[in-house]
DNA sequence: AATTGGCTTTGATGCAAGTCAAACGATGGT
DNA sequence: ACCATCGTTTGACTTGCATCAAAGCCAATT
C-alpha cells in the first residue's frame, strides 16, 4: 500500500479487499478466457503468468512475489487472457477491480498508485522485450538472476542467496530458450565461479561479474 | 474517445486536451530520461518507440498509428523510459496527465477508457514476448503484417494493401530479428505468392496463407 | 534399500538465423 | 542527367542455440 494516507483513509481502504484466496501450487489463480472481476494481491507465495497458442506452445510472460499485483491482463476486454499459476502454495487478496475503481475516484493517492502499477508492469514488459530480441542466452540468464535477487532483497531475503521457485523449463521460457541451453547457462556461470549452483538453490559469487555479462558497456 | 457522454460532458472531456504538437519525421516526441508530463494521442502519423542498451543495441517496442495513445511508460517514474519516434511527419494531442487523472475522477467512463488502454498495451506486449520467445522467422513476419492491416482496416484502410512506414531494419528490431532475415522472409512470402512486395509497399494478395504460417493449427 | 518419476545435466549433431560482403535500386541534391 | 547516399536484396559462410538422446540426481513411495 502506498504511504500518504491516514488512519481514517485506510480503513475505507481496506475496503477495496473484498476476501483472500488459498492458491495451492499447481493451481491456476485465474484461467485464459476466465471472465474478470478483480485483481489479485500477493500476500505470500510466488506464481507465473503465461500465454499460449493454439498448437500448444507457451510462453511465460512473467514471475510475481509477494507485494506484486495481477490480473491486470483482464481489464481491457473484461475476460483474462493468461493463465496465473501458483509455483508454491500461495494466499492472494482479492480485490474487486469495481471497488478498485470507486475508491480510486475517492483517492487520488490510490488512484495515482493503481496507475503506476500498470505503468511499471509496461515497463517491465519493454525491458524483457529487449531481452528476448537483443540479448544471447547468457546475458538473458544473468539479467533474469540479477533482477530476481533485486526483488527478493528488497522484501528482506538476501541479495547473494535464492532458491528458484520455478523449473529449467519455466525459466526458458520466460527467457525465450530451451532448458538445455538455461542448464549449459547455469553450468558455465558455475565453472567460471561466478555463481553456485545447486539444483534450484543459487548462490551469486560474484554479482558484478554477472552485471558484466548482463551489460559489458557499463559495467567496465 | 469513448461512447456514453452527452453533450456537456464532451464540453468538459475536451479539457484533458492542452494542445497540439507537430512532430517532423524522423524527431523524438519524447526521449528516453525526458520528465513525464503528459500523455499523447496521435492524430495524424505514424510512431515508433524503442528502449535501448548501454552499449547501444536498440528494441523498437512498439508502432503506433493515429488514435493510439503513447507515454505510458512515463508514469510509473515520472520520466520517460524509452524514446517515441515520428516515422513520418505527425501530428499529436498533448494531454498533461494531471488533468486525465482529475477528470478521470470525475468521469467513470473516462476512468475506465484509460485502464483499459493500458490494460491493452500489457495484453499486446504478452503477445510480443510470445512472437519474441517462441515463433519462427516467417512465423513472425506473417503475425506483424496480419497486425498491421488489421489496424489500417480499422481505420478505414484497405485490408489488403498498405505502405510501411518502417524500414526493414525497424520491423527487424520489433521482430527480434536482423533486417536480412526480414528480407529474405518478404522474398519468400513473395515467391510463395502469398504477397506483392515492391519496397515499402506490400499488397497482401493471400491472407489465409499468412494466418496459416503465424498459426497452422486453427488454420487448417 | 530398492523403485519410480520428475527434473537436470551433458554430449553429439543439425539447422535457422546471424554475419560478411557485394550488388542493386530508389531518392534527393547539385 | 549525374552522382552520392541510403535502404534493400541476395549469396556464401559461420555460429549459437535447438534437437535428440542418454545418463545422473533427488525426493517420495513401497
Amino acid at each position: 500500500m502506498p504511504i500518504g494516507f491516514n488512519q481514517e483513509d485506510i480503513q475505507k481502504l481496506d475496503a477495496v479487499v473484498a476476501t483472500r484466496r488459498r492458491v495451492k501450487q499447481g493451481d491456476n489463480l485465474f484461467s485464459n478466457g476466465d471472465s474478470f472481476t478483480s485483481l489479485f494481491a500477493i500476500r505470500t507465495g510466488f506464481f507465473k503468468t503465461c500465454v499460449s497458442t493454439a498448437d500448444g506452445r507457451e510462453q511465460v510472460t512473467g514471475f510475481q512475489m509477494a507485494g506484486e499485483i495481477i490480473g491486470l491482463d483482464g481489464i481491457v476486454s473484461d475476460y483474462h487472457s493468461c493463465n496465473a499459476v501458483a509455483l508454491e502454495d500461495a494466499e492472494v487478496c482479492v480485490m474487486p477491480f469495481a471497488n478498485v475503481e470507486d475508491l480510486s475516484r475517492e483517492f487520488p493517492q490510490l488512484q495515482r498508485h493503481v496507475h503506476k502499477i500498470m505503468s511499471r508492469e509496461i515497463v517491465r514488459e519493454n525491458s524483457v522485450m529487449m531481452l528476448l530480441g537483443n540479448m544471447r542466452a547468457e546475458e538473458r540468464l544473468a539479467a533474469f538472476l540479477l533482477n530476481l535477487v533485486q526483488r527478493l532483497h528488497a522484501r528482506g531475503f538476501s541479495q547473494s542467496e535464492l532458491t528458484l521457485r520455478m523449473s529449467r523449463e519455466e525459466i526458458g521460457s520466460y527467457l525465450g530458450m530451451k532448458l538445455e541451453t538455461v542448464s549449459r547457462a547455469f553450468s558455465k556461470f558455475s565453472d567460471e565461479g561466478i555463481i553456485e549452483v545447486k539444483q534450484r538453490y543459487v548462490r551469486i559469487i560474484e554479482p558484478d561479474a554477472l552485471k558484466k555479462i548482463f551489460d559489458p558497456q557499463t559495467c567496465t
